[in-house]
DNA sequence: ATTCGCAAAGTTTTT
DNA sequence: CTTTGCGAAT
């Protein structure tokens, strides 16, 4: 096999790359993904072994799908590559003496974790007005990905909030420790801190991980810049990919300065930056490059492609939210009738969940096939939690929180009042709860005989851990009586939950086949534990794909809408007043645009129902650093979609309006702006005064005609101007079809200057 | 022990 | 408009 078969010269570089650490910049649909395996074929080939060959992704499906890659390039090669938080499992088996966990230790999930934070909370008895459980947990998240222990953490004085975490820190991680639990943050800690403390440790495992791989390095936090670090110093062989531009997770704790600062990091770099495209057409990437280029905290890429123009990018201003949603599903709608494509061949992005109701309603009526990406998940499902921590306590005995979970499920008349007595006796002998049931003697004798008899299901659970994992899960759900209590039920949804368990078996089952060998229930339940939802969604069934900007990363489809893009949606509101958040808002929207390989639709609405009340809405400011001028900007007539006979014509199931069609044998009811509006591009006022403050700006600067934008009413037209000085007025026709008059010297309004 | 009802809150979520 | 959690009521 050649390796270099095919690639461009940058492509090239990077794959030949063999010793020392490596940064490939990796534009959106540059072949990355190619260019990392085949940079492993060609190290393979150079005669390093596979077991120095270490490959870290942030997902199962980055991971799954590089391994696949691999697997038609260089058969029969074993290189490790999975996700951070896996490698860290992996390797913490070995090691968990050294964080005080046996080999077995328990994975909680976000929920079993946010039991144990309540129990911490609870056990230090602390006063939570003012604060939440969810601050705490991401005061103590952060402080984990800073590879701070209970005793290293000081919150800044006067912070109410992290005083509390700190005195709750230490409860919930002591509960961890003693359940022979980790969280999600925990595994990256962990191996961090023994990386850290423990020289040998690291040396050795430097020495086995000589090439490491690490894909989507802008998504890196601290915790995990530590243990790539700390990997290569013998062996500094570090190969970074990723692209700054694509750094959507900074509320998460990721650090976009890891990949901007690697050069720093680590000297003699090569770098190598894969600008060429091949996703999408020029049009699409222009729009897209154009938007990006706004972002101050970048590094410097000149994206280009040598796909054609294609269409040009729409931007659609719907009147309502219906109007939108109905507008795509009729395109898509008509797009699949007429065979023109199929429906897995469009995707819609929307910055929050809640925004898929809307869309999933239209794309019902009007009868296409689509998946949501991703509300309720399988392993979230009571009954399936309900099964799977009867297996967790018979793997881990210390589970505490699975203790609880089936202690009395299905009901066993062991109540609150039984089970704080059991937790007494535990805390104050340091015991589990399962080992406290069997200890304790001091229950009254119905309270003993229901505890007796869960601990009888146990036992005798236990004894067919050397089975194969469907056999224990059959095992299970038979003698804890569950499925019999699923099944007599007449609760509709109690059928569903029968169905899900068998599915649960089934799955198991598999699992059996792919996994022979030992420990298969550990495996298993690391496997469910490190899975997310994203990882199964199906790109090959013929269906309309609708999710998150931020699930969207890492996919691709022909044809593209971007929903809602308002103020306050995108950019979300909690990401307005600060110009870093910002920044990774219209990096999420560069994410969005750039997923679309023919089409692009970008899109709002200026009225929409949110949180059950009518809202006008505020077209995105992002739409303000697009190039107009080469995209189709539709207005919609304004008051063709009132009542009454909007309601009518949903009941016919006539579609009588057709608010964009692109067909030229339909007549579009819209007006289709030609492509003559100028770009513009939003200049702050202080930017105008060459960077003196805002105030003062003089308000001879406006003129009639003028573009301005408005904090709350977004961008619009000076229609015209009266007074003088400080009473100087200007009448706004705002975009939003509202006008609006401002005394110039105290209105927050911006001029856009044409470009 | 389950069910009901009301109040409160409501980003994004690779693991 | 929804979902969720808690306390009261059966």
């Amino acid at each position: 096999m050649d390796v270099l078969a095919s690639l461009t010269p940058a492509q090239r570089t990077a794959v030949l790359h063999v010793d020392g650490p490596l940064l490939v910049l990796a534009g959106p649909g540059s072949g990355k993904t190619r260019v990392v395996t085949h940079r492993v074929a060609h190290l393979l080939q150079q005669g390093i072994p596979a077991r120095h060959i270490l490959a870290l992704t942030f997902t199962n499906k980055a991971a799954e799908e590089m391994r696949q890659r691999l697997a038609r390039i260089a058969p029969r090669e074993s290189v490790w590559m999975g996700t951070f938080h896996a490698f860290c499992a992996k390797t913490l088996r070995i090691h968990a003496a050294m964080a005080g966990l046996t080999e077995n230790f328990s994975i909680y999930d976000t929920s079993d974790s946010d039991k144990a934070l309540k129990q911490a909370i609870a056990d230090v008895n602390v006063n939570l007005t003012g604060t939440s459980p969810e601050r705490i947990r991401s005061i103590i998240s952060w402080a984990k990905n800073q590879l701070m222990s209970p005793d290293d953490f000081q919150p800044r004085s006067g912070n109410a909030a992290g005083e509390l975490a700190r005195r709750i820190y230490p409860e919930y991680q002591r509960i961890l420790v003693s359940n022979n639990a980790v969280d999600f943050d925990d595994l990256l800690m962990h191996v961090a801190i023994m990386l850290r403390e423990n020289p040998e440790l690291r040396g050795s495992l430097d020495e086995r991980y000589r090439y490491i791989l690490v894909d989507e390095y802008q998504d890196t936090n601290a915790a995990q810049y530590a243990i790539a670090r700390a990997l290569s110093i013998d062996h500094p062989n570090l190969a970074a990919t990723g692209d700054p531009d694509q750094s959507i997770y900074g509320w998460r704790g990721a650090d976009i300065n890891n990949i901007l600062d690697f050069e720093k990091d680590f000297p003699h770099v090569q770098v190598v930056r894969l600008e060429q495209n091949y996703r999408s057409t020029k049009n699409i990437l222009r729009v897209a490059d154009q938007l990006i280029a706004n972002n101050r905290k970048r590094k410097h890429k000149a994206l280009f492609t040598d796909n054609p123009a294609g269409e040009p990018v729409r931007l659609v201003a719907y009147p309502s939210e219906r109007d939108e949603a109905d507008s795509i599903a009729q395109q898509i709608a008509a797009a699949v009738r007429t065979g023109k494509r199929q429906a897995r061949d469009f995707a819609i992005f929307y910055r929050i969940n809640a925004l898929s109701r809307q869309l999933e309603q239209s794309l019902r009526r009007f009868n296409v096939a689509y998946q949501v990406v991703k509300g309720v998940e399988f392993y979230q499902r009571k009954e399936v939690k309900d099964v799977l921590a009867y297996l967790h306590l018979l793997n881990n005995p210390r589970h505490d929180v699975a203790f609880f979970r089936i202690v009395n499920t299905p009901s066993r008349g062991i109540g609150p009042a039984t089970l704080a007595k059991v937790r007494e006796f535990a805390l104050q002998r340091g015991l589990s709860m399962l080992e406290a049931s069997r200890q304790i003697d001091s229950l009254n004798g119905r309270a003993r005989k229901a505890l007796a008899r869960f601990l009888a299901v146990y036992e005798r659970l236990s004894d067919h851990l050397a089975g194969s994992l469907e056999e224990l899960m059959r095992k299970t759900v038979w003698e804890s009586g569950y499925l019999e209590y699923l099944e007599s039920s007449d609760y509709e949804e109690d059928v569903q939950r029968v169905a899900n368990v068998q599915e649960l078996l089934t799955a198991a089952g598999e699992f059996d086949d792919h996994h022979p060998g030992d420990n298969a229930l550990e495996r298993y339940l690391e496997n469910v534990s490190l899975a997310s939802d994203t990882d199964d969604f199906d790109l090959e069934s013929d269906q309309v794909s609708l999710m998150t900007m931020h699930s969207a990363k890492g996919l691709e489809f022909p044809v593209v809408y971007v929903v809602a893009a308002e103020q306050g949606l995108l950019p979300h509101e909690r990401s307005r007043h600060d110009e870093t958040q910002l920044e990774e808002e219209r990096r999420l929207m560069f994410v969005a645009l750039t997923r679309a390989e023919h089409e692009l639709q970008i899109s709002y609405a200026q009225k929409r129902m949110f949180r059950g009340e009518q809202r006008h809405t505020v077209p995105s400011s992002f739409l303000m650093e697009l190039p107009r001028e080469e995209m189709n900007v539709i207005q919609p007539n304004v008051g063709w979609h009132e009542p009454p006979w909007e309601e009518k014509s949903w009941d016919d199931g006539d579609i009588s309006f057709d608010i964009n069609s692109f067909d030229d044998d339909d007549t579009p009811q819209v007006k289709e702006t030609p492509a003559t509006k100028p770009a513009f591009k939003l200049t702050t006022a202080a930017q105008m005064a060459g960077g003196a403050s805002a105030v003062g700006v003089s308000p001879d600067q406006f003129q009639t005609g003028m573009l301005v934008h408005h904090p709350e009413y977004g961008p619009g037209t000076i229609a015209s101007l009266s007074g003088k000085d400080k009473k100087r007025t200007a009448t706004v026709q705002f975009f939003s079809g509202e006008e609006k008059r401002f005394q110039l010297s105290f209105s927050p309004l911006t001029p856009m200057k044409a470009r």
